[in-house]
RNA sequence: GGGCAUUUAGCUCAGUUGGUUAGAGCGCAGCCUUCACACGGCUGAGGUCGGAGGUUCGAGUCCUCUAGUGCCCA
């Protein structure tokens, strides 16, 4: 709504950022309209971050792009479905919680109503629950579940309010009403209703089997959580001895300590050097437990001496071998890393020579992983059971993402949720998703062929979505794995610890013939995975469901498309036999100037407020907004300050420009009259026109960059051309023809270019907007080619001119020429030393004749622009047009 | 080991379907205190596009090989 204008006498970016998120928020106007239709609706499914983790220069790259979308869709007319969550359930919360409050989990542990933690924020509590400076190193108290995952929930709270200020500080104009996270009740609403249905459906299943299991979190960890890590190790050869003749058979192995858990050896079939051996069977050094030799063609003969020894478990091939070939399980690594006690008198561990083998394990049992290895290489030595020298080497191993030591390989029971048998349609769903950049796919591609196991979705932690499960207690009182209880889906959410199964009651929990609960939680990325579920309120909202979901947009980070973006894949396939979103677009990372990437541990991340401290949000949102997606940019802060000088600039022009258009009076002129006509200014508006139809496009294809820099260049060319050219008849008699073509001219220009800035920087768009208008630049319309050529009427003025034709087109090369003798004048007078208001005798055009026809239709606006007092045209057939720019000063 | 991406001025990056003397900003140098802008403006000097070969009238832009870098997967 247009308003008086009121430009102030200083133009400012200070504190327009407090100013405009306090108005947008009173005023509601990223809110989103419900009442829209789903072809007016845009969607996005915005990634929750992690409210433990950093706050992250990373955060306000992407999520100011996908702001930039949302802006720019939101003009297009759409209803903006523009959501945020947090992120807080799971191991990183944890993690922080038990290092804020100074505690341990111990889920055996009864409730304590006033439980007041030994530390808050790392430093000692009182009794009256104030903290003390005094630092500690005690060792964690120990407290139970509800206690430990209220105090997780008290610390989220506190982090996502820090969060939440960073994202409001940046402009992001997501509707908060909207908010959710993934500990939150309809997000354990929506997980638990979900397994349910898969449970329904027969897409999981609860399997025990050797799991991938991180032994300092205690807990089973999937695929997609897996990294592969180089650390150094070493070979170390044993001896093993044939049952037949007491020969030697050497094998190298790099977990030694593993030994007692050996289960065979095996060799490649086609091995000469130990083909003859298959079917026989060897002694376990130290411990002397028969074990069978088998050949498989997994066996690597390159690798150490050929011939491996299979433990349960030591890796991935053993889980195949252990597996392929039948073996029996001695496990002897227990959930914490430690060494199980064993007895090999007795039957799986059946020793020959049960009492050394014994004395051997004695000094074995109990110890660590890393403990066990030394000891077992000790004794190994003493025993002259270790051949050669122990061979250095540097392996690769699977460690869990967020781990510190390499993954066991443990059994125990999980659910799964079934993706191997959907690999086809999961890789067909990725081709039906629009990707941005379309690269991006083949990780997703890549990741879904190479695929080795069903998704583990359980894990044994606390804060997390509990399994909506219980089982049967046998009359042993051992559970039934096989037969569990699932809960009524009226009752969710729950949780099955403190909650009983239909038809049981709660006198009958942990008793024989009674029930158990599940209490495992689900795997935090079972939770993320239906984000557009969460937040389309699936579990209680249909209609809403319906109108915004599949979601639009999926903006997301490339280093999750495996876990993230596969498991959201895999949850609306199975759920709604649909891919969950149109389009997902691929933000990059930021390096640091030496191109590494940011990260904490490295020590080079940094605190983003203050980069908007120091340079306001819309540079730093400019810099971000610089960046085309998929593509990883450096840290710059000299790109910010490029970002400020053009939000300053554009305040400037816009004061002129606002401020000319206040000295005309627009009531004396009929509206309905056209009163664009001047060739320049016509030139103007159809330069101006085909910018709109080139930044339109590139938003529509998600190149927002390629728009920002269109927008720029224009932006920049029309402050130092045209409005140049066109001041002097601005300032003329105010009822002029030529001065109110002018006017319009500049005034559909300004504002036309502030609404292609406005996604990017919407603080000083709206400040200048606000000058003239009483609504928001970011609820206006997007501006449309054939808007911008509305006011023109060419015709007034080729009656009268000299060129041949109507046609306006004809106008095209008007701009870049006026623009090659502006500069050609400034270099003139630039080298001469002079002032750029220092006067031109004369400017000397060689050209052709449709070239010179066509400077003469700006010459008096050149003329006035440049100082010039006259023109000189020497018409030739020239390739190329010559200026030749004459000083007063150089006659002198 | 397989794959994806990337390599353009000192730096950060644009270069659309191959087409006239390769673009921008920063930095650097010089000039200008101009009535929108000194939290500024203008002007200028810098690349032959990682390397080699090929297709073509014509390639930074397509093909092959090769090197460096980053990432994904095994």
């Amino acid at each position: 709504m247009q308003s008086e204008i009121r430009v102030p006498d200083k133009v400012s970016l200070d504190n327009i950022e407090s100013r405009w998120t306090k108005i947008w928020e009173e005023k509601q106007i990223y809110a989103f309209d419900r009442s829209k239709d789903r072809k007016d609706v845009y969607s996005i499914d915005t990634p929750p971050p992690t409210v433990s983790g950093e706050l992250h220069i990373g955060h306000v790259f992407s999520y100011t792009q996908t702001d930039i979308m949302a802006r720019f869709w939101r003009m297009q007319g759409k209803a903006v479905f523009y959501p945020m969550g947090f992120d807080d359930n799971g191991l990183p919360t944890e993690r922080r919680a038990q290092q804020y409050y100074g505690i341990r989990c111990e889920p055996s542990q009864p409730y304590e109503a006033n439980f007041v933690p030994p530390k808050i924020a790392g430093k000692t509590t009182t009794q009256a629950g104030e903290t003390n400076e005094q630092k500690t190193n005690d060792a964690p108290v120990i407290c139970s579940r509800p206690n430990f995952v209220e105090l997780c929930r008290q610390l989220t709270e506190e982090d996502e309010k820090v969060f939440r200020d960073l994202f409001v500080q940046l402009g992001v104009s997501v509707d908060w009403s909207l908010l959710y996270t993934t500990i939150g009740e309809l997000a354990q609403k929506t997980s638990q209703s979900a397994f349910l249905q898969l449970a329904e459906r027969g897409h999981v299943y609860r399997k025990e089997a050797p799991t991938l299991w991180d032994i300092d979190f205690c807990s089973a960890i999937a695929q997609a959580e897996i990294e592969d890590r180089e650390i150094k190790g070493a070979y170390y050869k044993l001896n093993f001895t044939s049952t037949r003749d007491n020969s030697k058979v050497v094998i190298a192995t790099t977990r030694p300590e593993l030994l007692p858990a050996c289960v065979a050896l095996v060799c490649d079939p086609e091995d000469p050097r130990y083909r003859h051996l298959i079917g026989t069977t060897v002694t376990t050094p130290l411990f002397h437990v028969e074990v069978p030799i088998y050949g498989h063609g997994l066996a690597d003969k390159d690798k150490g001496t050929g011939i491996a020894m299979v433990c349960t478990f030591g890796d991935t091939t053993d889980v195949i071998w252990w597996k392929d070939l039948n073996l029996p399980t001695r496990v002897i690594i227990d959930k914490t890393g430690k060494l199980e006690k064993i007895d090999f008198s007795k039957h799986d561990f059946l020793s020959r020579n049960a009492d050394v083998a014994n004395e051997h394990y004695s000094k074995l049992a109990g110890l660590s992983i890393k403990s066990a290895k030394r000891e077992i290489v000790k004794i190994l030595e003493e025993n002259s059971e270790l051949v050669g020298e122990i061979e250095p080497i540097s392996h690769m191993v699977k460690f869990y993402e967020k781990g510190e030591n390499p993954l066991e390989i443990i059994s125990s029971n999980q659910w799964y949720i079934k993706t191997l048998e959907h690999r086809g349609d999961l890789i067909e769903a990725g081709r039906r998703i629009q990707w941005h950049p379309s690269f991006m796919r083949m990780r997703f591609e890549t990741w879904v062929e190479g695929l080795n196991s069903d998704w583990n979705i359980s894990r044994q932690r606390y804060f997390g979505v509990p399994f909506p499960v219980w089982y049967k207690l046998d009359s042993g009182g051992n559970p039934i794995e096989s037969e569990p209880i699932f809960a009524d889906k009226a009752d969710l959410p729950l949780d099955p610890s403190t909650t009983c199964p239909p038809g049981y009651d709660e006198h009958m929990r942990n008793q024989k013939n009674g029930f158990i609960a599940d209490n495992d939680v689900m795997d935090t990325w079972a939770t993320s995975s239906l984000t557009p579920q969460i937040a389309s309120r699936w579990a209680d909202d249909s209609e809403l469901f319906e109108k915004v979901f599949p979601m639009d947009l999926r903006p997301q980070a490339h280093e999750i498309i495996r876990t993230w973006l596969f498991s959201t894949v895999v949850r609306s396939l199975l759920h709604h036999d649909n891919i969950p979103f149109s389009d997902t677009a691929i933000s990059g990372w930021i390096l640091d100037k030496d191109h590494k990437k940011l990260s904490k541990s490295k020590g080079n991340a940094v605190v983003p407020t203050r980069y908007i401290e120091t340079y306001g949000t819309d540079a730093v949102r400019y810099w971000a907004g610089s960046a085309r997606l998929g593509t990883d940019t450096a840290l710059d802060e000299q790109q910010m300050k490029i970002g400020r000088r053009l939000a300053i600039k554009l305040l400037n022009a816009a004061k002129f420009v606002l401020g000319r258009i206040n000295s005309v009076d627009f009531q004396d002129v009929d509206p309905g009259d056209a009163i664009v006509y001047t060739p320049l200014d016509v030139a103007m508006h159809y330069t101006l026109a085909n910018l709109v139809t080139e930044a339109t496009r590139a938003f529509q294809n998600y190149e927002y960059a390629k728009a920002l820099d269109l927008t720029e260049k224009f932006f920049w060319n029309f402050c130092d051309d045209y409005l140049e050219l066109s001041k002097l008849r601005t300032y003329e008699t105010s009822s002029s023809m030529q001065t109110l073509s002018a006017i319009k001219t500049l005034e559909i220009s300004l504002y036309t270019v502030l609404k292609l800035f406005a996604p990017f920087l919407p603080f000083t768009t709206e400040e200048i907007w606000s000058w003239s208008h009483t609504d928001s630049i970011h609820t206006s319309n997007w501006p449309l080619a054939e808007e911008v050529l509305a006011d023109i009427d060419y015709g007034l003025q080729s009656k009268s001119n000299s060129l041949e034709q109507d046609d306006p087109t004809e106008l095209n090369q008007l701009v870049p020429v006026c623009s090659l003798i502006m500069e050609k004048i400034r270099k003139q007078k630039s080298e001469g030393k002079l002032s750029m208001k220092a006067p031109v005798k004369s400017v000397v055009i060689s050209a052709d004749k449709k070239t010179i026809e066509l400077i003469r239709l700006a010459q008096s606006d050149l003329a006035n622009a440049g100082g010039v007092n006259e023109f000189i045209y020497n018409e030739a057939s020239l390739q190329q047009l010559e200026i030749d720019v004459i000083l007063e000063a150089d006659t002198i």
